[in-house]
DNA sequence: CTGAAAGCGCTTACAG
DNA sequence: CTGAAAGCGCTTACAG
C-alpha cells in the first residue's frame, strides 16, 4: 500500500473486447490459429491487445481445452552431466512443439510415486521419467487417464510403459568384446544402481561377451551411479590381492571417479596398469584428462524418440507402450588397452567394430 | 476407439460430492487447509475422494485463487555443473514450500525476453533468472503485475531487479592477492561473457588487487563461459612470447578446459609452470585430476536467499529490489603456487585468509 | 458448520 | 464471420 507500486491484475480478453469494440469470443478467435475470424477483426483485436498488453491466460485455456501444454519431467542424478544435456535437448525440442517443462528433481531411481500426485494435479499432457519410474498401479492410472508416459534411460520389467534407451545389452557386450580383444585376462564390473534396468542390461551384455570367451570370473562392486559410492567400490576392487586388469564401469560419471582413485590413490597408470571403459560418452569422457573409451548414448536421437512418442500419443489419444532402443557406438580413446584389429576412423572419431 | 483403453476423464469435486452426499463446496473445503468444515464431513469427503481417485485440479484452483504455485526458472549453461547443482537445490527448496518449477533453458545470458510471453501466460507466481536477465521494460512489467523476479548469479546495471550473487568483486580481489602472495610476476585473465556482471565484477576485483601491488599489465582473452571458447582463449594466451605465470579463469568450468589445454597441448605442469585459479568450486574443481584453487559460490545459501526473497514478496505482494551478495571463501588446492602465509585449515578445507 | 451461487478467463458449439 | 451463452473445475463471500 504505502509506497509500493499498485498491483495491476492482468488484462483479460473481455477488456480487449471492449477496447476493440468486438465480442469476447472474437478476441479468443483472434488468438486461436485457424479460428473463423475475418482478417479485419483479427487485426483490430491484435491492435487492442497490444495496446493493453494482453496475454492469453494459459491456465484458463487449459481448464476448458483439457490441454495444458505442460510435460512433467522427473529427473535425478543431475550431477551426472548426461542428464543436464538431456534436459537441455528436451527443453529445446519441447519448446519447438510449444510444450513446456514442469521439472521434478530428487527422485533417484526409486519409484517416482511421491511426486505423482503433484504431477497429476497440474493436468500435464505427458510425463517423462528419466532415471526413475513409476509403480505399475500409477502407470496403469496414467494409461486410463490417457496421459502418455515415457521412461527415459530405463525400462520396466513388465513392458507396460513406453521407454527409450540405448541398446544397453549390446553396448555392454561390445565393451566386453573390446576388452577381450585387448588381451586382458581378468575383469571387474563396477555396477550402477543394482536393480535398475540400465545396470542389469549392461552387465548382462558384458557377461555374455565374457562367457562366450570362456570367462566366468567377474569381480563386481556397486557404485550406485554415485561418485562417492563408485570411489569406495574402486578402492575395494583395487585393493584385491589380484585386481582385475580391466574394469567396465557402468557409466562414465562413475568411471571418472574410478580413474581418479586408481591414479591418485593407487598410483596406477590408466591403460598401462589398468584398463577402464565406461558408458554414455558424457563431457568428461571426452576431456583429455580422462579420454574414456565408452559406448555413446545418442542424446539427440533418444530425446527425439521420446518427444515423438509423446506427441503421437497426445495427438491420437491412444496410449500404448512403445519401446525404442537406439544403438550406441563404441568410441575408442585412451583409457583401455587397444585390440589389434577392429578400430576404424569415422568422422573424427575412432570407433570399435569387431 | 478400437482396442485402446477408453480414456476416462479425471474425477471432479462434484462427483466426489455426490458420492459423499455433501455439497461441492464441502469437498473443496475438505481439501483446503484451515477451511471451516467439521471433522466428520471432512472424513466422509476424504473417504469418497479416495474411493474415486479424486485429485484437486490445480489448474482450476489457479484460475480462481490467482496463485499458480509455479515458479518459472530460466537457466542456461547447463553443461557447467554449477547450474545443475543450483537447479537441484532450487527444486528441493521450492518443493518444500509446495511450489513447482517451470523450466526454460537455452537463453544464454542474453536477455530472456523471448520466453517472457510464455512465462506470463502461465501466470507464474515468481521468476528466477539464472545466468540471464530481462530488459528493463519487462522487469518493470513484472513489478507492476506484482510478480517477483530474482536474478541468480547476475545483477543488472540499474539495480531495479532483485539479485542474488556471490561477492564477486571481493572474490576476484582475493584471488589476485593470493596469486600476488605466491610471487607470480605476470598475469592473465580468461574472461567469461564480457558484458555479464559476474565477469565484470570478478575482473574488477582482480584488477584492484593487482594495481594495489603496482601491477597494471594484464593479458586478457575471452572464453564466454564456454568450454570451446575457453580452449581457444587458452591457446592464444599460452602461445604468447612471454605467457603469464598465473591465470585467473573467470569460472571453474572454463578453468578445467584451460588446464587441459595447458597440460595436453602445451605440456605444462600446472602450478610448477603455470598457476591457474578459478571461481565457483564446482564438481571437477574438487576432482584430484584438477584440484583447482577457487572461490566458492555457496549454492545452498544462494538458493535459500533466492527462495526467501520470492516467498516474502509473494506473501506480501510488495515487490522491491533486494540485492544479496554472499561472501565466498578461497579454497586452496594444487592448481596454483602457494603463498608463504595466510593458508589455514578449516573443517577439512584449506582456505586463504590474508 | 453447511449449501447455493457467483465468478475466475477462457473455448466452442449454436444460431444468425 | 460474428455474438450470446454455456461450461471447464474450482474457491469463497453470503446467508442460514
Amino acid at each position: 500500500m504505502d509506497g509500493g507500486v499498485t498491483k495491476r491484475s492482468p488484462v483479460t480478453s473481455s477488456q480487449v473486447a471492449d477496447h476493440a469494440g468486438v465480442s469476447q469470443s472474437a478476441v479468443s478467435r483472434a488468438f486461436t490459429p485457424g479460428a473463423s475470424i475475418s482478417p479485419k477483426t483479427r487485426a483490430r483485436v491484435l491492435a487492442s491487445a497490444k495496446a493493453l498488453g494482453y496475454r492469453p491466460n494459459a491456465i484458463a485455456r487449459t481448464l476448458i481445452t483439457n490441454r495444458s501444454r505442460i510435460i512433467a519431467v522427473v529427473m535425478a542424478y543431475l550431477e551426472n552431466l548426461f542428464y543436464p544435456d538431456v534436459l537441455e535437448e528436451l527443453g529445446r525440442r519441447l519448446a519447438a512443439e510449444n510444450y513446456h517443462v514442469l521439472l521434478f528433481t530428487g527422485f533417484k531411481d526409486r519409484d517416482s510415486d511421491p511426486v505423482f500426485d503433484q504431477i497429476m494435479q497440474y493436468r500435464v499432457d505427458g510425463i517423462i521419467l528419466a532415471s526413475t519410474s513409476l509403480s505399475s498401479e500409477l502407470s496403469e492410472e496414467c494409461m486410463v487417464a490417457g496421459i502418455p508416459v515415457v521412461l527415459f534411460n530405463r525400462t520396466t520389467e513388465r513392458d507396460e510403459t513406453s521407454s527409450v534407451t540405448t541398446q544397453n545389452r549390446e553396448g555392454g557386450k561390445l565393451l566386453g568384446q573390446f576388452l577381450l580383444a585387448g588381451g586382458h585376462r581378468s575383469y571387474g564390473y563396477i555396477a550402477g544402481l543394482e536393480n535398475s534396468s540400465t545396470n542389469r542390461d549392461r552387465l548382462t551384455g558384458f557377461r555374455e561377451a565374457l562367457s562366450a570367451a570362456g570367462i566366468v570370473d567377474l569381480e563386481i562392486r556397486t557404485g550406485n551411479f554415485s561418485r562417492v559410492d563408485a570411489e569406495a567400490a574402486a578402492r575395494e576392487m583395487l585393493s584385491l590381492p589380484n585386481r582385475p586388469e580391466a574394469i567396465f564401469v557402468a557409466n562414465d560419471h562413475m568411471a571418472v571417479a574410478v580413474m581418479d582413485v586408481a591414479r591418485y590413490e593407487y598410483g596406477l597408470s590408466i591403460s598401462r596398469d589398468l584398463s577402464i571403459v565406461g558408458f554414455d560418452n558424457v563431457g568428461p569422457a571426452r576431456w583429455p584428462s580422462y579420454g574414456i573409451t565408452t559406448v555413446t548414448q545418442p542424446i539427440r536421437q533418444m530425446v527425439e524418440a521420446t518427444v515423438d512418442i509423446l506427441m503421437d500419443q497426445i495427438a491420437s489419444g491412444e496410449i500404448e507402450a512403445i519401446h525404442k532402443a537406439i544403438p550406441g557406438e563404441l568410441i575408442v580413446r585412451e583409457s583401455a588397452r587397444l585390440p589389434a584389429t577392429g578400430i576404424i576412423e569415422t568422422n573424427g572419431y575412432r570407433v570399435y567394430r569387431p
